[in-house]
DNA sequence: GCCGTTTTCGGCCCGACTGTTTTCAGTCG
């Protein structure tokens, strides 16, 4: 069992605690515990055999007896039993904004709901807003967030399901009758939300590759056809490997997708002769030899294309040109200039998330902790934030190799204007607007709100624009090609956001901006130090957006980066 | 349910907004 597995058994046994009506604090404690165990990096089964799992923060005697009985058989009872009390599909239930626990219990008690449907059911008859607490606009809020979650099916995000995929690959990998593994499909394509786990396999011997799956940690169910492996995890998410005796790079080519992709380089393949299918390159029924992926392009006469820009959106035809874009890669990001620490809702402090820099070889970072009006964050007061500056300029003297820069992420009030004085922020190296309220102000008052804050001559970036979290909030409402325009007018950088939560600016968006000259700043928003690893899953998004290194300022090196963020226009 | 250790019990991020009420509970960030 996998630090993984029991984070989410543990994770769900709050959310049915939670429903169930049990003290909020003993909730909260069983998802503390389940993101302490999740973000640890020693084996949670060894601290078990050394007897030390109540060194894990968050976890005392109630729950380590839980990963205990998880570890030894797989399962947790009290997890079961509130299982068999919980409607059906509890987690889609839970999962719709407006309705929380308490709502929720009332709703649970006093009507015959057994999943998703009968909800919707009970609120298109009108059974909803009768409850005490409940009203109409309660129960139409329901319909239209059941409406939005029915449009995105069973859809998780790539952070999710990436791990699991990482898991199952590597130990078949391990095998002597395992030639050669690898992740395929949307994962492979990085695309940030993620249906099912796709997986090649190349092996001499099928079956054994199927019996060694049966008993994988994690795994619920397992069925072997011919060629595919079906896997149903316990953590709810579907796994398919797809087996092959030989001809694994063709395979590779094909099983990544996208389906349009593969089209449209068929039809390729057919103008100029060839036959491509997942059995293999052709040409005049002559099998063609294929010895890496790239062949496949190649030998078609295209530029290799990065399974990240696999969709069709205009790729094949710019790789027959040999004009493919020079895509961003980690090792171009010399800096990450979004962190927050522990002077407003951060965990490490300023010298720990330094020391981290260091060691993944930045050369700059920047301190952007939340500003005063973000109470829940502990955002800071102008005396604080002139404080950490002042502090943070006399830290620099003993960090060698990496400048830590003192900046901060300013809330934009609801109307428009920021959470500090100009003063202030004049005094800061790195101006960071951004919305943290009023989520669902209109279109014209949201878009006008985020223009007045880039009309401050002080704000250097905007961060997170659309404010969306994957599969749990959508994007605030905002003419993004305003935003656009502003930002080009007065050379203002916008975020690629690379929390796995977050991703935003998204991938399409990513290429409009670079479309019209924009520069944009790949950041973590880290809030602890791991969080600083995110930023490969914002280069993989921006990748996806076409972007060059060229266009993202935190390739540049400091003096050039401090030129851009002086804001000379 | 966890934590701390000047606490083995009493606190645990806190305030705004919304929709329900008719003075406030629930939800969200």
């Amino acid at each position: 069992m996998k630090n993984l597995e029991i984070a989410w058994i543990i994770s769900k046994i709050a959310d049915l605690a939670e429903l169930k009506g049990e003290n909020p604090y003993k909730v909260m404690a069983y998802r503390n515990a389940a993101e302490n165990i999740k973000k640890m990096d020693v084996d949670i089964t060894e601290l078990y055999k050394k007897n030390e799992l109540l060194s894990i923060p968050g976890v005392g005697q109630n729950i380590a007896a839980k990963i205990e009985e998880i570890i030894e058989t797989g399962k947790s009872k009290y997890y079961e039993e509130l299982k068999k009390e919980a409607p059906g599909d509890y987690e889609k239930i839970l999962r719709i904004p407006g309705l929380g626990p308490s709502r929720l219990r009332i709703i649970l008690q006093q009507l015959p709901i057994k999943d998703i449907n009968d909800l919707k059911k009970a609120a298109k008859a009108k059974k909803i807003r009768k409850l005490p607490g409940l009203g109409p606009k309660t129960e139409q809020t329901i319909l239209t967030n059941i409406k939005i979650q029915e449009n995105k099916e069973n859809l998780k995000p790539l952070v999710f399901a990436l791990p699991v995929a990482e898991e199952i690959v590597n130990s078949l990998n391990k095998l002597d009758f395992v030639e050669k593994g690898a992740i395929v499909g949307s994962i492979r394509r990085k695309k940030e939300m993620i249906k099912n786990i796709n997986l090649l396999i190349q092996t001499t011997n099928p079956e054994k590759v199927a019996e060694i799956v049966k008993k994988m940690p994690g795994v619920a169910d397992v069925s072997f056809e011919e060629d595919v492996i079906t896997i149903d995890m316990v953590m709810g998410i579907r796994a398919f490997i797809h087996l092959t005796r030989n001809g694994f790079y063709t395979m590779l080519q094909h099983f990544t997708g996208s389906k349009a992709h593969n089209i449209k380089l068929k039809q390729i393949a057919q103008q100029r002769g060839f036959e491509l299918s997942e059995t293999g390159l052709f040409k005049e029924h002559a099998k063609i030899v294929v010895e890496a992926e790239e062949d496949v392009y190649t030998k078609l006469g295209l530029q290799y294309i990065p399974p990240e820009l696999r969709e069709d959106r205009g790729e094949i035809e710019a790789a027959l040109e040999h004009d493919l874009p020079e895509l961003i890669t980690l090792q171009d990001i010399k800096g990450d200039l979004h962190i927050h620490t522990n002077w407003s809702d951060g965990v490490n402090s300023i010298e720990e998330i330094a020391e981290q820099a260091q060691k993944m070889g930045y050369d700059y970072i920047a301190i952007t902790d939340h500003s005063k009006s973000l109470k829940i964050a502990n955002g800071l007061t102008e005396d604080e934030l002139i404080k950490q500056r002042n502090y943070i300029k006399k830290l620099n003297k003993n960090f060698k190799g990496i400048e830590i820069l003192a900046g901060i992420e300013v809330d934009i009030r609801k109307d428009g204007s920021l959470d500090y004085s100009d003063d202030i922020l004049k005094k800061m190296d790195v101006v960071i607007a951004s919305v943290h309220s009023g989520f669902n102000q209109d279109e014209y008052t949201l878009t006008k709100r985020l223009i007045k804050a880039m009309e401050n001559k002080h704000v250097n970036i905007i961060a997170h624009p659309t404010g969306r979290l994957l599969g749990k909030r959508e994007p605030y409402k905002i003419n993004i090609n305003d935003v656009f325009k502003k930002a080009i007018e007065n050379n203002i950088v916008l975020e690629i956001n690379a929390s796995p939560d977050r991703l935003d600016l998204k991938d399409v968006h990513c290429r409009e901006a670079k479309k019209m000259g924009i520069k944009m700043v790949i950041n973590t928003d880290a809030h602890e130090k791991s969080n600083l690893y995110d930023m490969e899953f914002g280069v993989q998004n921006a990748r996806r957006g076409w972007i060059e290194k060229k266009d993202v300022i935190n390739t540049k090196n400091l003096k050039d980066l401090k030129q851009i963020l002086s804001r000379k226009l």
